[in-house]
DNA sequence: GGCATTAGATAGTAATCGATTACTATCTTT
DNA sequence: AAAGATAGTAATCGATTACTATCTAATGCC
């Protein structure tokens, strides 16, 4: 009769906590999120959690690590394995969708720490998420212009801040409706609206 | 020899209480905008403010209503000064772009409302107010189809999720430089794209 | 099989939040 | 000028927060 969780060694629960993190997000405002309602789903006590994290903005901090290493792994995965700058800029935006889809906290909880007031080290590691993320975009664009694939004319950071964009118009489309799944399905149309908007004429 | 400030009539003391609040969503996380801090701002005390709100919630909900009739208001004006749905879709991108840059925790504060996840009443007035914007988008949209101004095969869902992500991804920017005014210079190069998007073939 | 290590439980703390209360100052009306 | 109505203060309440000190028990190692 022990109803207390077997123990786990520590990387792993660190692991687990962040994930529950990216869990809860896709519930509930990220703001509001407390260090007991993370204990609670892991079915742990919350003073347990500062046994594997010295502070919640350490957790916070985790979290954003794990979202920067696998968001961009994929993106330079579907960028490498595609054949001209437009195809790999449709294969990121549906990388980014998938990712969205299967983790739909993790934006909302990206523009939270964008949010914030303070410079903490969470805020400042989504910071860095972004950058790396438009100076890949970037690249892709300034590619596509060489390559005459894009118009010559493009604003190359209107295209990225456009790109962006669109990706967040279809997560607060979500938002709004409530359900997340739904903008896999919206968002092939979408992109091709973007790519009306960059491609050069034919 | 009286440092306490004149009484002020209860429908004025309410107007400055929005106005405050849009004003500290400027500089601060709405999320964490406590009651004392609208207080202190307005130069009075924390319980002054349930003189004339019941809750911290009817504070928000009123901050809603003023956003939703000034925006909305402000809108159908530049509406029905286009010569031509396309035109039209230009000055109401435009004029929400000022909007924006007068009132920077407006979107701010639009955004943490709908990521909350209680039914809020002043939840209830973010959607609504997203929902008529995005009915008024929709029928330019149409119009602009109709009268050949807008490519024939565009999807107007999308062309109205696009319309709102485009803003989205200036504001987006604009967070992330910690510079609200330069959204204004860079609106109209976004602009031009998103209208290359859904323009009809010359 | 005993033992050090450590994950987790238990039971707190101090600070902060929205909200309420009793009281006071100011304004308005007649 | 008195009196009622209204606007604001100051103090405080209960709830909730992140965080911590101390105790217990499971785990791995020899």
């Amino acid at each position: 009769m022990n109803s207390r969780p077997a123990y786990l060694p520590a990387e792993e629960r660190r692991e687990v906590t962040v994930e529950t993190v990216i869990d809860l997000a896709a519930e509930q405002n990220p703001a509001d999120i407390t260090t007991g309602a993370i204990a609670k789903r892991m079915g742990v006590t919350q003073g347990a959690l500062f046994r594997h994290f010295p502070s919640k903005d350490a957790i916070l901090q985790a979290v954003m690590e794990w979202v920067a290493e696998r968001l961009l792994a994929r993106i330079d995965r579907a960028i490498s394995a595609a054949a001209s700058p437009l195809d790999a800029l449709e294969a990121v935006f549906m990388t980014h969708i998938d990712f969205i889809s299967e983790h739909p906290g993790v934006p909302r909880m990206l523009f939270g720490e964008l949010q914030r007031a303070e410079q903490t080290m969470a805020k400042r590691m989504a910071q860095t998420l972004i950058q790396h993320y438009g100076e890949r975009l970037g690249r892709l664009v300034a590619e596509g212009k060489e390559r005459g694939e894009l118009a010559q004319a493009l604003d190359d950071k209107a295209a990225v801040t456009l790109f962006i964009g669109t990706i967040q118009g279809l997560v607060m489309q979500s938002l709004l409706a409530g359900d997340v799944r739904r903008i896999r399905a919206s968002a092939p149309g979408t992109f091709s609206l973007y790519r009306r908007a960059i491609e050069a004429a034919k």
